[in-house]
DNA sequence: AGGTGCATGTGACATAAATCACATGGCAGC
DNA sequence: GCTGCCATGTGATTTATGTCACATGCACCT
């Protein structure tokens, strides 16, 4: 990626910032189901999404898992630089749900950056308040709203970022929110009634 | 409050920055029980706690409220940050449990903080990243836990932050964790009986 | 075509939590 | 001390969701 590309996805860099990155970023290309952070992990790199989709899943004690958020071409990932800062390990996964280009800069010239180029540190608060209001809307979720409510809402979000047809089954879904694969599958009965989906094995299409 | 003081509760400002928001900003007590800020409210400063201390919840959209977190002194309240920086309405309610005082820095200051006050940059990013860890751990509870365990886990921050004695009622920490007052005094019975507290009509001690 | 492995459908039952109905009991004001 | 308000206690019932058991059915392999 040149630094002009960059300006072009991430249009809050300013040019001197781009070409700062475009040469002390490493590209990296993770291929689809793999792994780009997981729980316990320290960090050393703050991590930008060139292409692809990563989906950020947070890990309970039993290893349940939550889905929580994608993140999309020209977003950062507020985990990766909140971790670096403090030097703690993640709590979180996160995995490509298709082949993902990340450019990753390392820790080293994090006091560079946030002293020498402003719109970095706008970029890391931008970064931050995006995730946070996203991370609120789940709060929403998960207190007031039953499951019923809880999937239109999920299957909403993987069709905004994924497209119509939603390649999952019934199980993974239950796995993301944190239910049980026959109750997804009675809710999902439902709303095909209600002429909101079709469903096939492994495909849901979503129909507003 | 002078600017020794401030730099003592806000040990991350540097002297000049200490300067500058004693100059520019107001100085305001809130009363207990006061509300900071409620849902639909745009905002026109940015808020730094000096005393006291605020409760932040959520408002579910038929009125459920649902216990976040405190702010305490020597902290800021991030929602005010990111709300008035996009021109947003807060999604949040915050009320004084107690005299609080609070400095509200107005929003026309904020370009040259940002531009010329580096501490006050690393202030507001370590506001965000305070605040998201909490809003994890909020998710993980809701997400994961059954009610004895959250319960619990709410006890322990009133606690933390308000002391042994926690002066609420049955219903009012229903409230707070969005259930209600028969399960929760069930539950209470069951924590008196293991010993971990205490109860009196509008107290529970914590015993731990 | 038949077999195997997943994905899905579905009834019966179990459990956590919410709700309802009402009893008890402390405390403040008269 | 009586009265009434509010907080708390408690059983019975309902509801949402999770769990279990098993049937069906599609797709791929040989």
């Amino acid at each position: 990626m040149t630094s002009k590309e960059m300006t072009t996805l991430f249009p809050i860099f300013d040019p001197a910032l781009a070409g700062y990155l475009h040469e002390k970023g490493e590209s990296k290309i993770f291929s689809s189901g793999e792994v780009l952070m997981r729980p316990g992990q320290f960090f050393k790199y703050a991590m930008l999404i060139v292409s692809g989709k990563v989906k950020l899943y947070r890990e309970g004690d039993d290893g349940e898992e939550f889905f929580m958020y994608f993140l999309e071409p020209g977003s950062a990932c507020a985990l990766s630089m909140m971790c670096m800062a403090r030097n703690q390990a993640s709590t979180i996964m996160a995995i490509a749900v298709e082949e993902t280009e990340v450019i990753m800069i390392p820790i080293q010239y994090m006091d560079t950056l946030m002293r020498e180029y402003p719109s970095w540190y706008n970029f890391v608060i931008e970064t931050y308040r995006t995730r946070f209001e996203e991370l609120l809307d789940v709060v929403d979720q998960i207190a007031f709203k039953n499951m019923d409510e809880r999937l239109v809402w999920y299957l909403k979000r993987q069709v905004q970022v994924l497209g119509n047809d939603i390649n999952l089954t019934h199980q993974q879904i239950a796995t993301d929110i944190n239910s049980s694969r026959e109750v997804i599958s009675r809710l999902l009965k439902k709303l095909e009634i209600g002429g909101k989906i079709t469903m096939e094995r492994n495909i849901i299409h979503w129909k507003g």
